[in-house]
DNA sequence: TTTAGTAAGTTCACTTAAAGAACCCACTAT
DNA sequence: ATAGTGGGTTCTTTAAGTGAACTTACTAAA
């Protein structure tokens, strides 16, 4: 079905969402996270059709997520591989993990355990505050426009959050 | 198009992917996360069908990500609001906030700052090991079965992701 | 009284892409 | 020759999104 475009939208959550096109991205790329590189292999493990497949593997590497790399000749053969732009994906695929894992365990406990060289743990992503290190959630933090965002679309994100904070009261 | 199903399978990443449907999903959080309560308001904010916003808020509500509140009786009026399970998505949103920042912002910076109330910065979202606090890339980590899968999926697993690791050595 | 506006949906026809399966090509191995 | 491998391509059917209009139940204004 025809995808509504966000990728005019200010808003990079939006952005990234038009971008990676569809709920198959987050799931390629798991696989190549966990090394998966060739075709037959991302189609199996994946059970996704071949057509979608291609589709995506040659939109992945036109954006520059991926290399297609080949590794023979003789016939010619290929693996793709995520580049510096697809492995910074990684915290939001380590994100929707750690939320998995915690709400759709389904009782039994994360069905892929994360181990972390350095500590030696097994362990889940924690977001923190890249400035200060402290950790955060929602109320924490304030959204305001950046220097990425007009001034019409800035006056129209300010009226949206100040309508939206009084939303408690009856509208007269 | 019928969705291939992931509900089942042995991966908390597939699993938040089926479960949270599609890509309307993280731009529904979004605006909620921003304060957006009301239908309207959604729909406006997303241009998004009737019905599709209808289904997705009703869906979320079921499966426990949002509470449907009355906030007026006459007429019958209602909010949307994010449950614990539902804000605590919000580390995935920032993530992909990150990741289209630095990505997609076509030189014009974010369009949307964070400013993290503590220091009073605008920051970006920084992920970390919750174990150690040490900050992480997929180099850093091993996956492993889990708890949560069965122990033919995790033979399995261990096959291939033993395969993937030789991949580049011509196969005999 | 009628009309208009608000909020929250519901309905419907058209469009589009995914699903699923089969097929194709270019090799190598048996 | 047949079978297998790897990487696609093609095609038909199916189902859901898109976009617009409509409906319901109110309140407010003319």
């Amino acid at each position: 079905m025809k995808r509504t475009s966000f990728r005019e939208w200010p808003c990079s959550v939006a952005r990234s969402v038009d971008f990676l096109g569809d709920w198959w991205a987050p799931l390629i790329f798991r696989e190549a996270f966990l090394g998966t590189t060739r075709f037959d292999d991302f189609q199996e493990n994946l059970s996704i059709g071949r057509n979608i497949l291609t589709q995506r593997l040659k939109r992945f590497v036109e954006e520059g997520l991926m290399t297609k790399e080949k590794y023979q000749d003789r016939p010619a053969r290929f693996e793709y591989r995520l580049t510096e732009k697809g492995t910074d994906f990684f915290d939001v695929i380590t994100a929707m993990l750690r939320w998995g894992d915690r709400w759709l365990d389904g009782g039994k406990g994360p069905p892929l355990a994360m181990e972390h060289h350095a500590c030696g743990h097994t362990v889940h992503a924690k977001t923190v505050c890249d400035h200060c290190g402290d950790d955060f959630t929602r109320e924490d933090v304030n959204f305001a426009p950046g220097p990425g965002m007009d001034s019409e679309t800035a006056s129209k994100f300010h009226q949206q959050v100040a309508r939206s904070s009084s939303s408690k009261t009856k509208k007269p």
